[in-house]
DNA sequence: AATTCGTGGCC
DNA sequence: TGGCCAAGAAT
C-alpha cells in the first residue's frame, strides 16, 4: 500500500452515528466506545516498556513530553535518564546554570526546549512552591508546553481528558476517517475536536470503567508509531482496522525540497603539559541558530583547497543537508619543536572579525554545550568520549 | 499563516 | 553531495 493517495479516492462518508449536527468534528462511523475498548485491549497487550511509563512523578512527565518533542523515543530513552539523575526534581532544575542544561542537551537538537524547559522549572519553583499546575489550560502557560504538551501532561499526570493531537495521532485518524492531510488551523481544529471525542473521560475512583485518559492517549500514539507507520502501515496487526475507512493510506501534502550545503570546519589541537586542548568557537549569544554553544572554528572553503580532509561526514538539519568536512590541525607549543610557518596553518585562515575562540582541555568537552555537529565530530575522530547513554542505544 | 528551530536513522 | 520524518512550539 503507498502512503500518497490522491483525495479522490476517499471512500463515502458511513451513516450518521453518535455527533450532533453543526458539531465540528466529522462523522466517526463507529461508536467512541467501541474504538477506546478495541485500542485499550491492544495498548494493554502490546505497549512498550518506556522508562517515562508508569512513573508517578509529573515533573518525569514533563521531561519526557518536553524532550520527545519532534525526537524519536529511541533517542530520548537514554537522554531522559542522564536528565533525571542529573536533574531529580524541579527544585534541582530551577537551581541549575543553563550551560549545564544545555551541556545535558547536547545532541537532541531544538534547544530552545533546554532553555525553555529551565525556564520553567524556575517559575514552577518560586511562583508555585514547586508544583506543576494540574489541569492542560495552566500547563499551557508554560515556556515550551504547547496544546499538545500541555494535554499530554495533564492526561498522563494528571488524568484529566484532554485529547492530545501529535503526528502519530493525526496521522491514524485522518487514515481511519480517510480524509486527507490538510495545514489549516481549521482541519487541525476538527482532528483535535475528533480525537477528543474519543478520549475517554476523566475516570472517578478505582471502580471507573474504561480506560485512563493517559493511557488513551499514549495508546493512540503507540498505534501510530508502532503499526500504523508512515510508509509501511502494518495493518493486519491493527487493532481496529474493521472500523478504518482507508486501511492505511491517506493523501499527504508535499514536503518542501531539501537543500544541500559543503561546509569546513577546523580541528586544531594542541598539547599542554599532560592535557590535550582543542580550539572551539562559541557562537553569539544572540544567533537565532544554536545561540551560545560551542563548536568548532568555520573555514572558507577556499582556505582548504589541495589539503585532505581527516573526516567527511552528512549533517542534516532541517531542510538541509550539510556536506561536512572537517580539516585537522596539530600546533606545536613553543619549547617543544620548531611552530609551523604561520601562514601555511589553518588557523590563520579562521574568519577573525567574530570569532570567539577558546582552547579547552577534552576532558572537560563532556561538561561543555557542544552543539550536535561538534559532539558528532568530536567522537567520531576520538578525541572525546561517547557517552554511557548513547553505547547500546543504537540498535 | 508560514517559518524556523536539530538531529539521527532508515530506506 | 537524497529524502523522509519523529510524543511540536514560538514567532
Amino acid at each position: 500500500m503507498s502512503k500518497a493517495t490522491n483525495a479522490a479516492d476517499k471512500q463515502p462518508a458511513a451513516p450518521k452515528r453518535g455527533n450532533r449536527p453543526g458539531e465540528a468534528a466529522p462523522v466517526l462511523g463507529f461508536t467512541a466506545a467501541g474504538f477506546r475498548r478495541k485500542l485499550g485491549r491492544w495498548y494493554r497487550e502490546h505497549a512498550r516498556e518506556l522508562p517515562w511509563r508508569g512513573v508517578d512523578d509529573p515533573y518525569a512527565t514533563w521531561l519526557s513530553e518536553i524532550m520527545l518533542q519532534q525526537t524519536r523515543v529511541a533517542t530520548v530513552i537514554g537522554r531522559y535518564r542522564e536528565f533525571l539523575l542529573r536533574f531529580p526534581t524541579i527544585h534541582d532544575l530551577a537551581a541549575a546554570d543553563e550551560a549545564d542544561v544545555l551541556a545535558l542537551w547536547s545532541g537532541l537538537g531544538y534547544y530552545g526546549r533546554a532553555r525553555m524547559l529551565l525556564r520553567g522549572a524556575q517559575f514552577v519553583e518560586c511562583e508555585m512552591q514547586g508544583k506543576l499546575p494540574r489541569t492542560a489550560v495552566e500547563l499551557r502557560t508554560l515556556p515550551g508546553v504547547g496544546e499538545y504538551t500541555a494535554a499530554a501532561i495533564a492526561s498522563i499526570a494528571f488524568g484529566e481528558s484532554a485529547a492530545v493531537l501529535d503526528g502519530n495521532v493525526e496521522r491514524v485518524l485522518l487514515r481511519l476517517l480517510g480524509e486527507a492531510e490538510e495545514k489549516s488551523a481549521r482541519a487541525r481544529a476538527r482532528l483535535v475536536a475528533t480525537a477528543q471525542m474519543l478520549t475517554p473521560p476523566a475516570s472517578r475512583g478505582r471502580a471507573a470503567k474504561g480506560n485512563p485518559p493517559g493511557d488513551h492517549n499514549q495508546a493512540m500514539m503507540e498505534l501510530g508509531a508502532t503499526l500504523c507507520l508512515p510508509r509501511s502501515p502494518l495493518c493486519l496487526q491493527c487493532p481496529v482496522m474493521d472500523l478504518c475507512r482507508t486501511r492505511g493510506e491517506h493523501a499527504t501534502v508535499a514536503r518542501a525540497r531539501m537543500q544541500s550545503r559543503t561546509v569546513s570546519h577546523l580541528l586544531a589541537l594542541r598539547k599542554r603539559g599532560v592535557a590535550t586542548e582543542v580550539l572551539l568557537e562559541r557562537r553569539p549569544r544572540d544567533a537565532a541558530l544554536m545561540a551560545g554553544m560551542l563548536e568548532l572554528p568555520a573555514l572558507p572553503l577556499d582556505a582548504t583547497e589541495g589539503r585532505e580532509p581527516a573526516l567527511r561526514l552528512r549533517h542534516a538539519i532541517t531542510n538541509t543537508n550539510y556536506y561536512v568536512q572537517i580539516f585537522t590541525e596539530r600546533v606545536i607549543l613553543e619549547g617543544q619543536m620548531a611552530e609551523p610557518a604561520l601562514e601555511q596553518s589553518l588557523l590563520e585562515k579562521i574568519p577573525a572579525a567574530k570569532a570567539d575562540l577558546r582552547w579547552t582541555p577534552t576532558t572537560k568537552l563532556v561538561q561543555l554545550p557542544l552543539t550536535g555537529l561538534a559532539r558528532k565530530t568530536l567522537q567520531r575522530l576520538k578525541v572525546m568520549a561517547v557517552p554511557p547513554f548513547k553505547i547500546g542505544s543504537e540498535r
